[in-house]
DNA sequence: ATATTTGTTCGCAAAATTACGAACAATACA
DNA sequence: TGTATTGTTCGTAATTTTGCGAACAAATAT
């Protein structure tokens, strides 16, 4: 009855279904990469709980992690970036 | 720090974040509008479910349901969903 | 007047989400 | 060798989500 199509928009939508993740997102595609750091400064979370978000981004499969030295780049995984762009378009285009 | 329009597109896709939500809109958009009746029989989910599945579609402003007789006639709230589509268009194009 | 149909609401349970601080690893620095 | 720095993982707690069946409301049909 449900198509694997709309489970995976549906996915993807709910990885996208919090502020943060948002604002994530929007800086690493913005700027391309940055650290965990970068966005601990700014946003007014605990560093684990932005641990989590980053984990749940990763585990959509819409952001990797390169580890740095102590540090974590992270960066868009452009190739399902661009899945979720084409499944939510082609869900609103209908 | 998170803007209101972050947090107005993490609201629209958290409501398209689960297969059935996306189903009922894409269904709702094709045939503009339909009974929860329709739905119930081709959804392998009890009614109460889809009815929660709806309600939390009508609390995100996505469709509306208009009482007609015993029934129940949903559609899409063409404002907000031109608003949904606008903001995750905004999100993906950045 | 009593059933039937349609859908919501209630009560409940299991699971997932969100969030925090503390503890922990791994590397760089003194 | 200690000591920061950076970020993950663990343990915990509160809240939300998902799902079901039973009970309920509203209108129609018998």
């Amino acid at each position: 009855m449900i198509t694997e199509k709309q489970k995976r928009t549906a996915r993807y939508a709910k990885a996208l279904g919090h502020p943060v993740r948002i604002f994530v997102l929007q800086t690493l595609s913005l700027q391309s990469c940055c650290y965990s750091g970068d966005l601990t400064e700014v946003l007014p979370i605990a560093k684990s709980t932005l641990s989590q978000h980053l984990k749940e981004l990763k585990d959509a499969g819409l952001i990797q992690g390169e580890t740095e030295a102590p540090r974590v780049k992270y960066c868009i995984n452009k190739e399902n970036w661009k899945e979720a762009r084409e499944l939510l378009k082609d869900f609103f285009d209908l």
